[in-house]
DNA sequence: ACCGTTCGGTACAGATCGGTCTACATAGCT
DNA sequence: AGCTATGTAGACCGATCTGTACCGAACGGT
């Protein structure tokens, strides 16, 4: 993009510009809305060299949820400014704009297990539940991993849901979230243990996606 | 096949068919990969007669999610032998083999908030949410409308995730819900108040979906 | 400055989609 | 039986999708 309008940019960052123009599109439209001209067009990229990249739209599609990983991971979990505690509940302050997690998205769309973009959206999941099972170790719970799990499960019913409705749901899923930590750290946190609500002041977090 | 006993018009329940070989293709393949070919070949209809009762793919999609409301409303709300409570938990009892609430697919496959299937979405999740709410009260939940919100929140979660995953998500959110009734319900429930875990012991429920 | 490589633009092929229309079969009414 | 209305079977149309082929233009090494 560093060349002007009416870019003949020569080829160096096609395959990138294709990444960016699928995740711009892919939430927009969805992944089936989205044909491979258009693409191409915002891409400023030929259908030749789209091709050349990616065998075919479905290896596209996969690399596009692969490449999610590194700019959503890092998001809420590194905070060390944040109690354990606070990095948990950090979790589920996602901007309303947020559209919806892409994996799920991509998992109803594309309809097929056997996809290798679903197997990208499992491996992230998994991931998630993972860094929010470490946290909840950090935070002193005593069952991390049902912890873990418990919040995944209201990260993605408030993205579903905010999806669906229109309303914001993810508010009443950092509820829930505050009372189960409450229920699951035994008795001395290293912070106040009563926060009561969701919202923990801090400024909102930078997360890429949920 | 039979001639049913319909009423004087020749009306042989072509309306019928088409919608429940609709239920069947949208909830196996997924809307978007259901062709009208394929649909009516299964419903034995003629495409002729399909286009008759239903004006467009678009308002079949509309009416195949309109009629879900009396199968699945039902399903567990009614069940007099339950505690208030024990309903609420029932509502987690899904059999694995359910796939993925069909007003989720269809918003994320149709992905446009002003198709008219989507506004049926809202509204079966709204009144999801109402019964819930309502059964929360009989209970006596302090906050009724919280309680309802949030375990419909849960039924979500644990739809999409198992969907993305394959692995059964219902028991967590059934765990879940177990803490949220039992700190919503202030001393005195109808019944004795520790159950411990999400599985009531009673007999699976049959409930069409979540 | 030449030449090979690569990319952009685009026409095209093959398939599939939603939706329409015609030709033929059948059931009910009189 | 005959008439009429409705249903079936399926060809057909235009649009759109994925993926390929071709051609000219712009770079890079020498």
């Amino acid at each position: 993009m560093e060349k002007g309008p009416l870019g003949r940019r020569r080829g160096r960052g096609a395959r990138e510009r294709i990444l960016s123009a699928s995740q711009q599109l892919f939430r927009d439209q969805g992944i089936n809305r989205t044909g491979m001209d258009q693409l191409c067009a915002v891409a400023q990229v030929s259908k030749r060299t789209a091709y050349q990249h990616f065998t075919s739209k479905d290896e596209l599609v996969a690399e596009y949820l692969r490449r999610f990983d590194p700019d959503v991971m890092p998001g809420v979990f590194d905070r060390t400014d944040l109690t354990p505690r606070e990095r948990l509940l950090a979790a589920f302050e996602i901007p309303a704009s947020t559209p919806l997690c892409p994996y799920i998205a991509a998992a109803v769309e594309l309809h097929d297990p056997q996809h290798p973009a679903s197997q990208y959206a499992r491996d992230y999941k998994t991931a998630i539940a993972a860094r929010l099972t470490e946290t909840a170790r950090e935070a002193g719970a005593t069952n991390p991993e049902q912890l873990g799990e418990q919040l995944a499960l209201l990260i993605d019913g408030a993205s579903a849901r905010t999806r669906v409705l229109n309303s914001e749901s993810f508010p009443t899923a950092a509820a829930i979230a505050a009372v189960l930590i409450d229920n699951a750290i035994p008795a001395s946190s290293p912070r106040q243990p009563s926060d009561d609500r969701g919202t923990t002041g801090s400024a909102p977090v930078p997360v890429g996606a949920q």
